[in-house]
RNA sequence: GCUCAUAUAGCUCAGUCGGUAGAGCACUUCCUUGGUAAGGAAGAGGUCACCGGUUCAAGUCCGGUUAUGAGCUCCA
């Protein structure tokens, strides 16, 4: 005699055991119908679990979060049904939810197509159609490896025998078709209304790049076609923020088939990466460091010495002179800033030393790795080496993320996710000293109070790590800024400090830490997170001067000089164009402030200002536009 | 690196069944001197990514290479 018991606190009792469906019926007919699944006891369970005994159960309608992930996961299971059908002797493997839907991994000789694609979508309308009720089984392990091998779904077989003894096989039937999974499931196809495939693509078997590739068809599903249609728009505004793009629009930069992962910076784009390295520089000035620069090309020796030679050879550029020495193009900027520490003695009283260097690095990365400015084979990073103390270590981690954080503040990045990675499997160095490392990290976090998501065992094998992560337009993540305890480059390159007592031997702690990360993968998250639209300070162009008609052009030449001579960084345009032309164009290009003149400010020796969103500010004295302006660029602090 | 796709004018793209290439924008010149998101006309511009093959004939079909894209793997 079972005593439901709902979220609201009320109590339902029945004489025999009841299924989810049920309890919902009873509750309501509204609900039977829209009910997807059920929480009992916090555990998710099928509208067809029956229950007989005593317990707290929740009705999931599309209403709930899991049951949007219950649609997905059942969608991706209608796919998968859809897929076999069409295509005899594919074999199914994985299909899980994923953010905004879900997808399927085939292992199949055939590859598919777009126009695959609709097809499958079409079949998969029609099942749904069909509304067949989907049934959960259960087998013992031996039924279900026998099943699954006679139905040749050697995937399947090899799931359920690594399966954890002891945990329940389940498997989902709908119609004539059926899958290992774990569920729950919507009670029938007919729930499933809003779906749309998106793209295949090719996935490794278990993530692994030494199994073979299996066929991935992406899906996306949604409770109702007017959540479908907001997410095919959101992906398409993202689109249009696409860095690519707008550095082809906006003339920042491009890239050449000669030179694949290397930038080649216009002068927009340029002058964008000036001011970003110059306000880096004001604010590590600030926080205490100082600057260096060491050789790009370094002799293979050194490369020996750091470890870069074995560990990370293949993705080194060498370089062979006359006389046979071998060189590398630096791939890091460490071993450089260590050998410059071990220049001259050091003393107690030089620590903490902080190091800073914009070094730019050449990494061979695979093809298939490179992405616009994301991710290149040549780039500039903002790196510093800190030379201190066991006992100084985690008062620098403590600054260094405090500063971290408040540069991403300038530009707007508020939340960031901080990934704490710790000792790897394969590492150096005893438990003991892992501990304060690690210690040291996780302590800095808490001092300054910041949440992190762990990520155990994916740390350098010299040392743990911080990454500080920023989401690009299209919800893609990419580490920017990283803070790493190193007790391999110092051991490795003998590095010493005298200490108090006279002690030479003292080895010092090296903290890694680079803030913006790589420039020009910081500069594309720029690019998109303000759709081009930079702040006044950091606008390759903040102002145009416009001439109505070629009357003004003198003043429109003195006007720009005027204000260069201010600091500004203004262009003109004296075009043969009518005016509302010209201010499309530079609208277009996201120039912060058009400077209009006619006879009027020519006479009185003013311009007529309009921003970029196409505000009128009304005419303004040289002297105030500049100060209006020289504000805003001095506001970015 | 792996799977699949793509590569035509500076940009965005069309090009049918294999018969020697087209549009819009941009560019140049001329007309126009116009007050806040596209004034008009004319002109110039291409070894159809590269290498090879099939064919009387290849932008188009086939193979390879390179680059790019979507993912996967990787990212010291």
């Amino acid at each position: 005699m079972p005593v439901i018991t709902l979220p609201d606190g009320s109590q339902r009792t029945f004489d025999n055991p009841v299924s989810v469906f049920d309890v919902a019926s009873d509750i309501g007919p509204g609900l039977a119908k829209a009910a997807l699944g059920g929480r009992l006891d916090g555990r998710e369970v099928d509208t067809s679990f029956v229950i007989d005994d005593d317990a707290e159960l929740a009705i999931i309608t599309d209403r709930d979060e899991e049951g949007l992930e219950i649609i997905r996961h059942s969608t991706a299971h209608l796919l998968a049904m859809a897929v076999q059908e069409l295509y005899p002797g594919t074999q199914v493997t994985i299909g899980p939810v994923i953010e905004d839907g879900f997808y399927y991994d085939f292992a199949t000789g055939h590859s598919f197509t777009p126009e695959d694609l609709e097809k499958i979508e079409k079949r998969m309308a029609e099942i749904v159609a069909d509304d067949l009720p989907v049934e959960r089984l259960v087998m013992s392990r031996e039924k279900a490896v026998e099943t699954f091998r006679n139905m040749g779904e050697h995937y399947k077989v090899q799931i359920i025998e690594e399966l954890p003894e002891g945990e329940e096989i389940s498997i989902y039937r709908q119609g004539p078709w059926m899958d290992l999974c774990r569920g729950p499931h919507v009670p029938s196809t007919g729930k499933l209304k809003t779906f749309k495939l998106t793209k295949v693509a090719g996935a490794y078997w278990r993530g692994d790049a030494s199994n073979e590739m299996l066929q991935r068809i992406y899906g996306t599903a949604w409770r109702n076609s007017k959540e479908l249609k907001a997410y095919l728009r959101r992906i398409e505004e993202a689109e249009k923020r696409d860095h690519r793009k707008l550095g082809r629009q906006l003339d920042l930069f491009h890239f050449s088939d000669e030179a694949p992962g290397a930038v080649f910076w216009h002068p927009k784009g340029w002058t964008l990466f000036l001011e970003l390295l110059a306000y880096m520089r004001k604010r590590q000035e600030d926080a205490g460091y100082v600057e260096v620069n060491t050789p790009d090309v370094m002799n293979r020796s050194l490369w020996e010495t750091s470890g870069h030679w074995f560990n990370y050879g293949e993705h080194m550029y060498t370089t062979e002179t006359e006389d046979g020495s071998v060189y590398a193009l630096k791939p890091m900027n460490c071993p450089g800033s260590v050998s410059m520490f071990a220049q001259g003695l050091k003393s107690y009283r030089d620590l903490p030393l902080r190091m800073a260097e914009f070094g730019k690095v050449h990494r061979y990365e695979p093809s298939g790795a490179l992405f616009g400015l994301m991710r290149v084979r040549h780039f500039t990073q903002d790196d510093a080496h800190i030379y201190c103390t066991e006992e100084q270590m985690e008062q620098e981690c403590i600054e260094v993320i405090r500063l971290v954080l408040d540069i991403y503040k300038d530009f707007g990045f508020e939340d960031v996710v901080i990934k704490l990675s710790t000792r790897p499997e394969k590492r150096i160095g005893s438990d003991e000293i892992w501990d304060r490392l690690e210690g040291a990290l996780s302590n800095a976090l808490k001092v300054i109070g910041l949440d992190y998501v762990l990520y155990p065992g994916e740390g350098a094998f010299y040392g743990p790590k911080l990454e500080f992560v920023l989401r690009d337009a299209i919800g893609r993540d990419w580490q920017c800024g990283t803070l790493q305890v190193d007790m391999n480059l110092p051991e490795r390159f003998d590095i010493s400090y005298v200490d108090q007592s006279g002690d030479r031997g003292k080895r010092p702690v090296m903290l890694h830490r680079a803030l913006f990360g790589s420039l020009e993968r910081f500069i594309g998250i720029l690019i998109e997170h303000f759709e081009g639209k930079f702040p006044v300070w950091l606008a390759p162009v903040q102002a145009v001067v416009l001439n109505i008609s070629e009357k003004q052009t003198p003043y429109v030449g003195e006007v720009e000089q005027r204000l260069k001579a201010l600091g500004l960084r203004v262009a003109s345009d004296s075009r043969n164009e009518k005016v509302g032309f010209k201010i499309r164009e530079h609208t277009i290009q996201r120039v912060p402030y058009l400077l209009v003149v006619g006879d009027r400010e020519m006479e009185e020796g003013t311009v007529a200002v309009r921003t970029r969103s196409g505000e009128d500010l009304g005419t303004l004295s040289l002297e105030d536009f500049a100060e209006r302006l020289g504000n805003e660029v001095s506001e970015r602090r």
